[in-house]
DNA sequence: CCGTATCCCAATAGATACTG
DNA sequence: CAGTATCTATTGGGATACGG
């Protein structure tokens, strides 16, 4: 299991009351995108795939002071899954891996400014 | 210690590199909106003042089917913390006490809105 | 009715060591 | 360089009992 699955899954069942309120179903929506980019560093390294093109691992790692080979290696891998982010092994001696945005990655992130503008304006 | 701070605090330091990429200082600021709804019923307990005017807390526990009296109490504190909500207690006996959205809690609908689109049309 | 206090468990994240 | 395997520490969440 190499799953992180945090504490933010649906309220309880499927057709609980919890889970479908607002405007129609959204709270499952809205947690399975939060879902996505919950983690301790799944945004620093989406911001960076952002900012350039692609990175290998090592650039990540480097980049990121703190976090440990086993976060970043399971981060990216939840990430990738979530199909925010695309791997390419390139298969040489030594190892190069790079990493990119998807556009599916991409197109969070008017999401995520739509957070940080929140942040700005609104709080204390 | 009453607060649920959870794993998204920013990434160590304050002018770590970590936290100030993307278009600006990006990270932190989305850091800070994310940690105002992470918690297993804050979005429940949000969408449901964002149906209602205001809601007693009887009347929250018992549309969430699941949720204990010290996780109620424990997540409406914590939203109340970060101005997303408002509490009155009218001071009655048997007590009486509602709460309902703040206009920044309002405010931060256009974003959960953004999350919700998000997921419905890229989400596997 | 509304809230607090405990105890417990599950899940994450960090540290460290090891492999191809 | 890139990734895996362990072990440990922390913490958020659930259950339960109690109090104003």
């Amino acid at each position: 299991m190499t799953e992180t699955s945090t504490h933010f899954k649906v309220p309880v069942g499927s057709s609980e009351g919890a889970a479908c309120l607002g405007p129609d179903g959204s709270v499952a929506h809205v947690t399975r995108t939060l879902q996505m980019i919950n983690g301790r560093w799944k945004l620093p390294i989406l911001f960076r795939l952002y900012a350039e093109p692609s990175m290998r691992t090592s650039q990540l790692k480097r980049d990121m002071p703190g976090i440990s080979q086993k976060m970043l290696t399971q981060h990216l891998r939840e990430l990738e899954r979530s199909r925010l982010i695309e791997r390419r092994d390139f298969g040489e001696q030594p190892p190069r891996v790079e990493y990119k945005l998807t556009e599916v990655g991409r197109a969070l992130m008017p999401v995520l400014t739509a957070a940080k503008e929140f942040s700005i304006r609104h709080a204390a």
